[in-house]
DNA sequence: CTAGTCACTCGCACACTGTACGACAAACCC
DNA sequence: GGGTTTGTCGTACAGTGTGCGAGTGACTAG
């Protein structure tokens, strides 16, 4: 006997420095969420492993299939509420923050994620754990689906438009501030004779962008979850 | 006299056969709604419009201007009723479906609108007409902004993920019952061991797409505006 | 030890992209 | 008729995703 199974598993295990397609998934997750997605070129993601760039054709088939192996890595971050342990309100609660931080965390998301359907192991485990909880709530049997896209529609709609605001804010290379108050300023031009808009204008200029946004979503997945709780089978 | 005034205003109209912007901003719109973005090239456009490719940019200053520049003309298609002829509830519900309409006829849309903030005339327009409806509704000062903001996060997030399945669809070169049965068949290998995916999965898999999308759009929108109703001032 | 096979890397090339630049031309004004 | 404005466009540059085929190191069978 030469040498057992395991140690020849074992020397087979390095065999040689090599790339791996988790390594590529990562470096292209630190780059999309600094740079965005014009950002990521599989050259230059290529030159940040040190490696040639046509060599990452042989761990992944195309940009795009990468790309999909990203955003499902994304999907995994999304924290669901087990229902005995909050209820199925708060955990509905809990899971759009969970939700909303992720996507604010990976901006880039918006932009990708509508070209092609999520059908990743994260994005399908997120699925069923989210038909646990809606479905504890005891809603009618269509009810349960309804209720969870419903609730993750809005969570991403308000999400993408809290990262379109961001995004303009960071290619203006202004401050937040700056920003708020040069279109604040440009707004005011353009609405001169429109009263509604000018209230809702006063509304906003005082406010901290952050915190809006933050109550914005608050009082709108309240709103989502109250009318929800009505439905729910007595 | 040999030409009036007039004749001479006349002549001076065309002047010359010249490219216009709202031709390019036409044509582009076209271009998007059939082939969507990776569509559109300036080349190409150009091509379209019988003229060289760099002509195009002496009425637009980049491709992304351009596209700022359609992406108004898209909010320009949305009705938002005034509160007297419908009540703002029903406004409501008839400004979501509108929206939902707008999207789903550019179905491009989700995946270059969140890079950017949408400051055109269309949309600010659009941004006013609401808050006259939600105003009207007698909501506390700031909830009419986030009373508006909910609704149209829902309805984007819900339109989106539309999108993201039919582009998909239309992706696959297949029929969409061939591609839901394929999908389908995919899901019930990959969650053998999930029930709750299970039952969700025959829930939905007698059910015609686009009805259950229809279903599941007024379903949370219907929730959305009961809950929103509740903070309306007595 | 050699020959062969697999797993993986990578340089080159192709077609295509957005757009800066500067030369051109047609219409207008004086 | 000269000059200015308005508009067009060919060329060129730097960059993109990726197909192809040659190359290389590690392992296995004989």
């Amino acid at each position: 006997m030469k040498e057992s199974i395991w140690t020849r598993t074992r020397a087979a295990a390095p065999a040689r420095e090599t790339l791996s397609r988790e390594q590529i998934v990562q470096a292209a997750m630190e780059t999309l969420d600094a740079e965005g997605v014009a950002g990521l070129s599989m050259r230059k993601l290529a030159a940040k492993l040190g490696s040639g760039a046509t060599s990452l054709y042989w761990h992944v088939q195309t940009k795009d299939d990468l790309i999909d192996l990203v955003i499902d890595e994304t999907y995994g971050e999304v924290d669901v509420p087990e229902p005995e342990l909050a209820g199925w309100r708060s955990g509905a609660m809990l899971f759009g923050h969970s939700l909303r931080a992720m996507i604010l965390r990976h901006p880039w998301l918006p932009e990708v994620v509508y070209t092609r359907p999520s059908l990743g192991p994260n994005a399908t485990s997120l699925g069923s754990r989210g038909l646990v909880l809606f479905g504890a709530a005891g809603f009618a049997e269509r009810d349960v689906d309804f209720a969870m896209s419903s609730v993750m529609s809005y969570v991403f709609g308000t999400a993408n438009a809290e990262v379109a605001i961001r995004t303009a804010i960071q290619n203006s290379g202004q401050t937040t501030e700056e920003w708020v108050s040069d279109v604040l300023e440009q707004a005011r031009v353009a609405i001169a004779d429109d009263t509604e808009m000018q209230k809702s204008l006063r509304r906003r200029s005082n406010r901290d962008l952050a915190t809006m946004h933050n109550e914005a979503f608050v009082f709108g997945l309240d709103c989502l979850l109250d009318g929800l709780e009505t439905r729910v089978k007595k």
